[in-house]
DNA sequence: CCTTGTGAATCGTTTCACAGCC
DNA sequence: GGCTGTGAAACGATTCACAAGG
């Protein structure tokens, strides 16, 4: 399979949110032009998006909305579970443990970890903090794919490593650093302030940031 | 001035938070390609990016650090500090409330709202969550540029349309919806399970998601 | 000799346009 | 007739490569 652009698959991963509305509305059937429409891109580009993974619709018809939800969920790897390990039980790392959002798409928090005794053996929703000196433990019992991290961003590349050496194989950094994983290691980076700045930058000069 | 590339804005962010730690380390000069290896990037497209906004190095010698950082705060629009309200106090909008990262940007919240009685009153931090229903009286009297909505996702299009037509410019969206904002409002859009899918799609395709 | 700034070349993504099929 | 799937064209971003300046 040839190489997919992250664009590519940030749409799949919104048509399939549309696609879950449409199938909760009632409807069967579905063509590209009214999926674009309701995320702000093509006709052309939904088809394309599809297309790299195979032929999903019927022409003449469009795309069987059930059958399309499936598909995406295949493509993206939601037709599995994930279990994810969060790092860091601050503010943010509290919040995305109860964030119901994780369970209904299939990822499992099967742990929480924090250094800070006060927090250790506190309950965030149906889970308890542990000590972060179980993470390497708990990652070789549990075998959880992938690590979320919520600590200071002075300790990211430290909590990374070590993560990444227990097993982990995918990031998903909420930390203020820019951090360096190992090949074969999956990362993303969700950076606060940067997207404040590209909003300060968006409002200093008005028409000049693309799309 | 021609139409800048999210991309490129995305770069200045980091290349700013690298130089501020070069700074405070005591360097005095750097080159693009010192910039570049610290953030995985190679040195024609440090000084491309640069390029959009003028020239501010020299040549033989590289660019003046302290300077460097002045030039690319103005670029951001970081020279001034902006205000921010936040729609939601429940964990992620407590959450941020509460972040350092944004005074330390010259990132002002001025407010945060919910509708929720039990929630109003209650303190944050610095700052005293109000009702929903003072957000349109705020936004007149304090004008904040900038809402960051930490609202369920059903409500988001509506909170958005209040903000909005009250004076709000920029919308940072943490809802997981999809939302539309009218012609010269800047928007961007964080999306946790849009994130954690991306993740899953690495660990479902090893080797074909592209970078 | 080193490093910037930048046009030109390359690469990747999006859009177009139409043949093929329902 | 309507809509998909897909090569080809257009566009945009990144990389190359070098002239110009310290």
């Amino acid at each position: 399979m040839k190489p997919i652009a992250e664009s590519t698959v940030r749409r799949l991963s919104l048509y399939l949110r549309f696609l879950e509305e449409f199938e909760a509305q009632g409807q069967l059937t579905i063509s590209s032009g009214e999926l674009a429409v309701s995320r702000g891109t093509t006709s052309a580009q939904v088809r394309k998006d599809l297309s790299f993974f195979g032929s999903f619709g019927k022409r003449g018809l469009g795309y069987d909305v059930r059958d399309l939800i499936g598909s995406i969920r295949q493509i993206l790897g939601l037709h599995r579970t994930w279990s994810v390990v969060i790092i860091g039980a601050g503010k943010i790392g509290a919040a995305l443990a109860q964030y119901r959002g994780f369970a209904t798409r299939g990822f499992h928090v099967v742990g929480i970890y924090d250094k800070d005794p006060a927090r250790i053996g506190t309950k965030l929703g149906e889970i308890t903090v542990r000590s972060d000196l179980e993470i390497e433990r708990d990652i070789e019992r549990l075998r959880p794919q992938i690590a979320v991290l919520c600590v200071p961003g002075e300790v990211a590349q430290a909590v990374v490593d070590r993560v990444t050496d227990a097993g982990i194989t995918a990031v998903l950094n909420f930390a203020p650093a820019q951090v360096q994983v190992p090949n074969g290691v999956t990362m993303r980076a969700v950076n606060m302030a940067t997207e404040l700045e590209i909003l300060a930058f968006g409002l200093s000069h008005p028409e000049e940031l693309a799309s």
